[in-house]
RNA sequence: GCCCCGUUAGCUCAGUCGGAUAGAGCGCUGGAUUCCUAAUCCAGAGGCCAUAGGUUCAAAUCCUGUACGGGGCACCA
């Protein structure tokens, strides 16, 4: 309906422009739903936006457009108002046209049916040395419900995890789980305080143990070798002789530890996501960039060499820069230290470049606010190397507060008694966790009513929704009547009470919703979306009955209750939330 | 000091490709169930959209300054 009176505006303006030989005028045609019904039920702004190009007055402008606008049974009438508004009024039945649309097209309806582009999100990577904390939940939410959003909306979306599994932090959670090991069977061992504490790294070291017995245990003089060490654990840097000192001793059995430790830490975090409903089909290994293979460079020192070849890097200190200061960053950046590592801001330079290569119309990157800092000098070394920063898109998360009856629940970092998500998890089930979590703007801060989320009222959000959607179950268990069977006999022109022309209209916008919460990275718009939607029905339902004597009317309200569970199911579908059909 | 994000009802927040009278939930006041799930609904009160300017026929929305809050400014990851 929207587009047809879309169609035939475009057809009036054009040829309005065309005979008011003011040559070419760009414009587009937007349709507002109106609040007010006394405005009709959608209104054009169009008039006011060309009144300026075509120098004339807005009024005049508008009863020109409304005057040509043909009526029939389904637009009644067109009205100019206000400084130079168009309204039109509809028929009642034609709102009803969109049932048969969502019926048509169920869990697809709202989808996009043409192709629109490959995408990559990357979300969530975090360091695997240790279990994901609630301060990773919302990022891993929003990435997963933007790569359904996405996929909804005609993207082909890779999802991909990120592993940093080449830096210093994997040689102190490989020293971390050894000294656990020899704990089993050395009394006076004791853990550095420079690694890492949690209780995961007891279990992981049990499971070395299980599996390697004694390969790993030190000889007497290596014990006694080891003591003074553990002794001197203050600085941060002390921590350095313990890895050499394990490095010296087991030779390979270090890179053998270290990789028994990264998988079962990964197979956590494997296990952390599924559970709350968030699956990466790409895990890229930031080892691989270092990779040399048949005498080709690896992706890392490719990537400095691109820089390198445009002039953007230079030595300096024994140390390799890069001239990121160039490209609008506030200074230029190690790529390479003097002591020949490379930071971490090169591997980036690579893994980037390397998402650039396979080719994706969209690079979306989710990232903690606290990274925004860190987006110029990637940005410039995409430029740098030629590519086109357009395609590369960060979505900053803001962080959540948890709140238990009214107070915040503290979490330093330092202490490291983070809640993990899947203390979350048992608390307050991953469906409430993942909905709390996409319900606010990304970047808007956050505040996670743990008792909210717990409650079985209204008042939680997301049980309203499924209230929706249980209780239009239940009234289709309770009828006698085949749902599927009757539906060509339905009669729809007899839904025209009020609620249920607002509850089709407000069915109707669900694809243009999808369209924009995934062009502006907004999934928490579908939360919104769905409220209403629940709000609607929920109103519907004390106003009206639906078992009835009637049983044309009956049947055509079916119909209706038919479409908002599915728009439900759908928009939770993207949510990533079950549709319960009872409660 | 420089940079990023935010500031909308008592509280938690939508709305920001400019549109007619700024919305929702909670909380507050008052009502609705012999009936399909009251896990619900209906009505009322509650606003200088932080602030000062600017652009426009039209600004919560765009631009500039200021205040307040959060975050960031490593040869860490």
């Amino acid at each position: 309906m929207q587009q047809k009176i879309i169609n035939q505006l475009t057809l009036i303006v054009d040829e309005l422009i065309k005979s008011s030989d003011v040559g070419d005028v760009n414009y587009k045609i937007r349709l507002q739903e109106n609040k007010d019904k006394e405005h009709g039920d959608y209104a054009s702004n169009i008039a006011m936006m060309l009144a300026k190009d075509l120098s004339e007055n807005p009024k005049n402008l508008a009863e020109q457009i409304s005057k040509d606008f043909p009526l029939d049974d389904e637009v009644l009438r067109v009205e100019v108002a206000g400084p130079g508004f168009i309204n039109f009024f509809v028929s009642e039945a034609t709102h009803a046209e969109i049932l048969k649309n969502i019926d048509a097209e169920k869990e697809k309806y709202g989808h996009n049916k043409k192709k629109v582009g490959k995408v990559l999100i990357e979300y969530v990577s975090s360091n695997p040395t240790g279990p994901l904390h609630v301060g990773h939940g919302r990022g891993a939410v929003f990435g997963s419900v933007l790569a359904s959003l996405l996929k909804a909306a005609g993207h082909k979306v890779d999802e991909e995890y990120y592993v940093n599994d080449y830096g210093r932090q994997m040689s102190i959670l490989s020293v971390s789980v050894w000294l656990r090991y020899l704990q089993n069977s050395s009394k006076n061992i004791s853990m550095s305080p420079l690694g890492y504490q949690g209780d995961y790294i007891k279990l992981i070291a049990q499971e070395l143990f299980k599996e390697n017995k004694d390969k790993y245990l030190l000889s007497d003089n290596d014990r006694d070798n080891i003591l003074p060490i553990l002794e001197l654990q203050e600085d941060e840097k002390d921590i350095d002789s313990l890895i050499s000192f394990m490095q010296k001793t087991l030779g390979e059995g270090f890179s053998e530890i270290r990789s028994f430790a990264l998988d079962n830490m990964l197979n956590i975090i494997k296990s952390d996501l599924i559970n709350f409903g968030v699956e990466h089909n790409l895990w890229f290994f930031e080892s691989s960039l270092y990779i040399e293979e048949k005498g080709k460079p690896s992706k890392v020192d490719k990537g400095i060499s691109d820089l390198s070849s445009n002039d953007f890097v230079y030595e300096k200190d024994g140390a390799i820069w890069f001239k990121s200061s160039k490209l609008k960053d506030d200074k230029d950046r190690v790529l390479q230290r003097s002591n020949g590592d490379h930071t971490y801001f090169s591997s980036d330079v690579a893994y980037h470049l390397d998402k650039y290569n396979r080719s994706y119309d969209r690079i979306i990157n989710i990232w903690g606010s606290d990274h925004h800092g860190y987006l110029p000098r990637v940005r410039a070394a995409m430029e740098a190397s030629g590519r086109d920063t357009n395609k590369l898109e960060v979505v900053f998360i803001q962080f959540a507060n948890l709140v238990r009856n009214g107070e915040k629940i503290s979490m330093s970092t330092r202490s490291g008694d983070f809640i993990t998500l899947n203390e979350l998890m048992n608390e307050v089930t991953a469906e409430a966790a993942r909905f709390f979590y996409i319900n606010r703007k990304a970047d808007q801060h956050l505040e996670f009513d743990l008792e909210l989320a717990k409650e079985q009222s209204k008042d939680n959000p997301l049980y309203y929704i499924q209230y929706a959607h249980a209780r239009i179950c239940s009234v289709f268990n309770k009828v006698e009547y085949d749902l599927e069977e009757g539906h060509e006999k339905v009669d729809l022109s007899l839904l025209i009470a009020e609620k249920e022309i607002e509850i089709q209209k407000h069915l109707a916008t669900f694809p243009a919703l999808i369209e924009k919460a995934a062009k502006s990275n907004d999934p928490h718009l579908i939360c919104y979306y769905l409220k209403d939607l629940a709000s609607l029905f929920h109103s519907y339902y004390n106003n009206e009955k639906f078992i009835i004597e009637d049983s044309s009317l009956m049947i055509s309200r079916m119909f209706l209750l038919k479409g908002v569970k599915q728009v439900i199911f759908n928009g939770l579908e993207i949510l990533g939330v079950s549709s319960p059909e009872a409660m």
